[in-house]
DNA sequence: TAGTGGTCTAGACCACTAA
DNA sequence: TAGTGGTCTAGACCACTAA
């Protein structure tokens, strides 16, 4: 005979998961309180609650105090994406990475970057544009304001040779981000710049952070044409 | 004297993520066992445990078996993304959700449908596309392929009535979900359906969803012009 | 192979909130 | 205000893996 198993959270959580996706509890439908699965299922209630968790975080569940678990009748798509140093994700395609400074210069914030920061006035910062490259082609163009309030020992690292995103990466933590993707039409300047044809359609990553409520650096990058960002293998 | 509360697990990983974030710890460096960070800080090993499960799905830190806990030396940004059916996001920003059916056929599918499902070979499926508006204005112009294999009842559906999104949401869980974005130039046809011009640059959102093996659907968003996609607040 | 994280259990008490 | 989920504890055993 085989040793029967004890029933781990993630077990009782597929068991779950199948009488949802078979739709034997439905969009809506309250599910048993946590006790009564433990009982049935033969687990402790705290492995159910682990299970629930999961659940919860994939957003095919909701739970409440009192109310109960119930299937989520608003389901939502959940998809988490990892961005990493521009280095380390050009180098796992297997590409050479390259970077070039292209401009490094103390500027007054444009209205964009104040209200991405939601600054109350404008503010003298470090601006850098510098080109990421994978095997010699351009792969990331990023246009960054650095907070010299928060940060101003960049501006004794050479940034030709380091780039501003590995500094702060390794050196200014952040509490909080604010990230979100669009599509850009390159113009004229920034169709030289990744070499392509101007209009191309091009995706943009942009990406603010602050060290509690202080700015530490907000960047544009723009990608390479075709680029996909693509989300974790979920659910 | 107020009341000496007990620490929460929130507790304990603000006190461990400040002490990431004041650089006590750094990238690389090895946090305490669990067992002392617990008597140190005067709760049992399962709340650490639990606030450390946090701060590694924030992606600040790595544990090992044996190895410990660990800073993460290559930190990266994770972003969560809801995605929410359009005419629920539609109504969330407060316009009024339309919707009109463009067309709907069998038919083969193309190479690049066979590609997302991971076919051996085309197959006949349901294709349709929709509009979705947003105070009358194109919000998301839909094209998506639905395999009659396992979505056969699709067909027995008024889709000028109620969306293909829709319906699927509620009738058909999926079990594994392949998500991107990229950007897309907008073609005559495209432009015209978006009400926009041509070569715009509009932001994608492409979703393949299966069960198991057994593929539900695919379909490519395309976004309004200027439109954004907004990660959560995270950390 | 020894050390560290991962997980389960049983029980207790608390915090919300639907009814 | 009663019922349900949220969390903490102490202890046990297991599963990985660095050394």
């Amino acid at each position: 005979m085989t040793a029967p198993q004890r029933r781990s959270w993630q077990d009782i959580r597929d068991i779950l998961r199948g009488q949802i996706l078979d739709r034997s509890y439905r969009p809506g439908d309250k599910l048993p309180r946590d006790e009564d699965i433990a009982a049935a299922l033969g687990c402790a209630r705290s492995t159910v609650q682990r299970a629930m968790q999961d659940l919860v975080d994939t957003g095919l569940v909701a739970r409440k105090r009192k109310g109960g678990t119930r299937v989520r009748p608003d389901p939502v798509t959940r998809a988490t994406f990892d961005i990493a140093v521009t280095r380390v994700e050009v180098e796992a395609t297997g590409a050479t990475y390259g970077y070039e400074l292209v401009s490094q210069a103390r500027a007054r914030t444009p209205e964009a970057v104040v209200a991405r920061f939601g600054l109350k006035a404008p503010e003298e910062m470090l601006h850098v544009q510098a080109l990421h490259l994978a095997d010699a082609a351009p792969y990331v163009f990023e246009d960054r304001w650095i907070s010299l309030a928060s940060c101003g020992e960049i501006e004794a690292v050479d940034l030709s040779r380091q780039s501003a995103n590995e500094w702060l990466v390794h050196h200014k933590p952040y509490s909080r981000i604010d990230l979100r993707f669009y599509a850009l039409q390159a113009d004229e300047t920034l169709a030289r710049q990744m070499q392509t044809a101007p209009g191309a359609a091009l995706l943009v990553l942009e990406r603010t952070t602050w060290l509690e409520a202080v700015p530490i650096t907000t960047v544009r990058s723009v990608t390479r044409p075709g680029h996909q960002i693509v989300a974790q293998n979920e659910a």
